[in-house]
DNA sequence: ATGAAAGCGCTAACAG
DNA sequence: CTGTTAGCGCTTTCAT
């Protein structure tokens, strides 16, 4: 593997010529940067980018914290994050922490021994501190996909849950429902945690009944789209029809939830474009040398298919 | 952010003293190894691994190639064999390229600009040549979920697509099924073509019909479940039945296909398996100091349910 | 416009 | 068992 060394000695001018060209930050003649650009392609150079991050004390690289690789719609902020880092030259390192909160430490541990510049967490169990590990270290970090309370150097791209779930609830109680669940995902996410409560106040609001999923509502709205369906076939197979006896809601509108044989009534939202504007927003940040601290939050639409009916109680 | 040096003045040694406490593998007295790791531990130090990989020029890094991240199977392929690579502290640069010939190229760049010390292909588009690259420059590869001709230096951990159109073709032929077609995806995945041509393969070797899916095939088989899935849907949108009118088989087992309003037969494959062993044959052999040069063939298993049913032509 | 020299933080001989 | 020394490959003043 030739270095910069070998360019130099190739086309006869020193190590710091050829770096100029490479950077072209500072003028160099048309006739050596010729030279040195031929020597480049003859040998294959390609600069050592760990040399370039020791020197540069900065890695060109993002770390990025996705809980579950599984669920499309994290895979979604995961692709749109990672394009947009590549696109402005930054690799990324991606840990899949599954909500494990031992996991989630060691990839934190990890990304700080790489010295990331920046870190996008897509979800994290509920409680977790790793933001605060991070922004002490003086790394920015923005979240992206849900909120959080507290820190003004954290930047948050969040989902509209609280008008996704003011649309849920409208929605069922057009319909005439007033028993009303919600189901959570067995992962201890904080995304959960307050979209369960934002539906809650959304009923509370409309002085509806908040019950038990095990409680015979007539309608239920779960975390996510695989949730939802896993209810439809729970309750289908319980012997239940839906939406004839139990109208159901999803969330994200996976590819899936459209196919005619679920016609899934869901909240769409778009991930791939979350994960876009973090990577974008982070190495901005990253760029001017400071943290994020910005939140924005994205309108989530609620889309009307089958899984939902006029209640019928 | 405290470097070597600092954790040596601190502890009032040298700094190859901290070295050895960290790497353990030279012996450090247990008194001055007490006083480093106080040290250590006063200071919050962690250690630069970007030095590190400078100087023992390996980064213990790894890149992933990503086809379709959106695809629960090589999301799957992720996960395995970034929790493989992290358990052996390797970190892991995701690419996804889409298939597209030009991301791919782009995000191969990127990993030999990086010096990843080795890279896991878990899918690429036809006729892709970037695995010779990378072998070229010395860097071990191996290839997840999908086999390729060629290169003995290679490591490929595969997926026994013959033996599973084997038992798909079978399962038709058994249901009375003489019109087949086969159904890929848009993509340009190396993968597909395969597939596709291990099924054509054995419904000759029955003498049953290979029809256009367009030409009224009374069976279809699927490149993966979400094709299954989709063709399910145009199928009974154009007023036909599955599997009353039409057989149809996915590829994958993905978490919905055993949903029961959905019931998909399909080939079922471990994808988290195939990463986690990609993982570990590539780390092996980056120890080693060579190529992977292995390969081995997962069996996939025909599930049957209710998407596939006797002929009724 | 180009070159010489210093050093990022670490590991690895080699002495002692 | 511990310290000294010499770089890994690059960028970056600072001269020239």
């Amino acid at each position: 593997m030739s270095t910069l060394r070998d360019v130099a000695l190739r086309a006869g001018v020193s190590k710091s010529t050829v770096s100029n060209v490479i950077s072209d930050v500072v003028p160099v003649s048309a006739g050596t940067r010729k030279r040195v650009e031929a020597a480049i392609a003859e040998l294959g150079y390609a600069p050592n980018i760990v040399a370039r991050s020791l020197r540069s004390r900065t890695t060109f690289a993002l770390g990025l914290i996705v809980p579950e690789p599984t669920n499309p719609f994290y895979a979604m902020v995961a692709l749109g994050a990672e394009r947009a880092a590549h696109e402005r030259g930054y690799a990324v390192l991606v840990a899949n922490t599954e909500c494990e909160p031992k996991t989630e430490a060691e990839a934190v541990a990890a990304l700080i021994g790489r010295r990331v510049d920046g870190v996008i967490i897509a979800g994290v169990s509920q409680g977790s501190r790793i933001h605060e590990l991070l922004l002490e270290r003086g790394t920015p970090v923005v979240l992206a996909g849900f909120g959080a309370a507290g820190d003004e150097r954290l930047g948050v791209i969040d989902t509209d849950d609280e008008g996704a779930m003011e649309q849920v609830v409208a929605h069922l109680a057009a319909l005439g429902h007033r028993r009303l669940a919600f189901v959570r995902h067995h992962l201890d996410e904080t995304a959960g945690e307050r979209r369960a409560a934002e539906f809650a106040a959304a009923v509370a609001r409309r002085n509806l009944q908040l019950v038990d999923a095990a409680d015979e509502p007539t309608a239920i709205a779960a975390h996510n789209d695989a949730l939802a369906i896993a209810t439809i076939d729970r309750l289908e197979r319980d012997g239940a029809t839906v939406p004839g006896d139990v109208s159901v809601v999803g969330f994200d509108d996976v590819p899936l939830a459209c196919h005619h044989r679920i016609e899934l009534t869901t909240v769409r939202s778009d991930g791939r474009e979350i994960g876009r504007r973090a990577s974008q927003l982070l190495i901005d940040a990253v760029r001017a040398g400071g943290f994020v601290a910005h939140r924005e939050v994205h309108a989530a639409e609620l889309v009307v298919r089958s899984s939902t009916g006029r209640c019928a109680a």
